[in-house]
DNA sequence: GGTATGATTGACT
DNA sequence: GTCAATCATACCA
């Protein structure tokens, strides 16, 4: 399966194709172990009522970071999913660091591995994501998404930190995973 | 033009 | 467990 096979489905069917992928940024990253996905027709999601300056990158071309300041101070990134001109896309949450972990550790300020990529702030600040990023295509440098050998078995629960539609189980976790945002949440 | 609100994190009680 | 930090965007007047 290609990333343009997986990106072009609605952000509910990709998102948890997109477990066990590893993403790069410059040769640094890890494998993807936990997202959440938005649509358009979701309280809770950026492109709910509509293209606006912010969520542009939502409503363009599928396979492409979207990228948005959350509560002033972090970053977070997300990869559009569906058809240009449908808002959605796949929020990254949490990594497990495989590439260029002195990289990582030295713009996080710390070491401690499950403190790296543990959250979609902390993940966005250890790929060095920023806003300057948005709307870059994953599929050139210095991104890259490499497919996992063999889909990771995943549980589907709700998302965390919102206040609409609250329990749509629309976060995908890698089962098992001792990566996962929130210290260690279980499935 | 003014205000309310987060798709979070880290520090503190 | 609770709470402040910090600011761009969105929405209302």
């Amino acid at each position: 399966m290609t990333l343009g096979d997986v990106v072009a489905r609605s952000s509910l069917d990709a998102a948890p194709l997109l477990l066990g992928w590893t993403l790069l940024v410059d040769g640094v990253g890890g494998r993807i172990v936990e997202v959440e996905a938005y649509t358009e027709d979701d309280p809770a999601s950026h492109a709910y009522g509509g293209p606006t300056a912010r969520n542009a990158a939502m409503f363009g071309p599928p396979g492409r970071l979207y990228v948005y300041r959350s509560y002033g101070i972090h970053w977070c990134a997300n990869v559009v999913c569906g058809a240009e001109g449908v808002g959605g896309a796949v929020l990254l949450r949490s990594l497990e660091p495989t590439h260029g972990l002195g990289t990582m550790a030295s713009r996080r300020g710390l070491e401690e591995p499950t403190l790296l990529c543990s959250g979609p702030g902390r993940l966005a600040e250890a790929l060095g994501i920023t806003g300057a990023d948005d709307g870059a295509a994953l599929d050139r440098p210095p991104f890259a998404l490499v497919p996992p050998a063999a889909p990771p078995a995943f549980d589907a629960t709700p998302r965390i930190g919102i206040s609409r539609a609250a329990d749509a189980p629309w976060r995908f976790v890698v089962r098992g995973s001792p990566w996962l945002s929130r210290g260690r949440r279980r499935a």
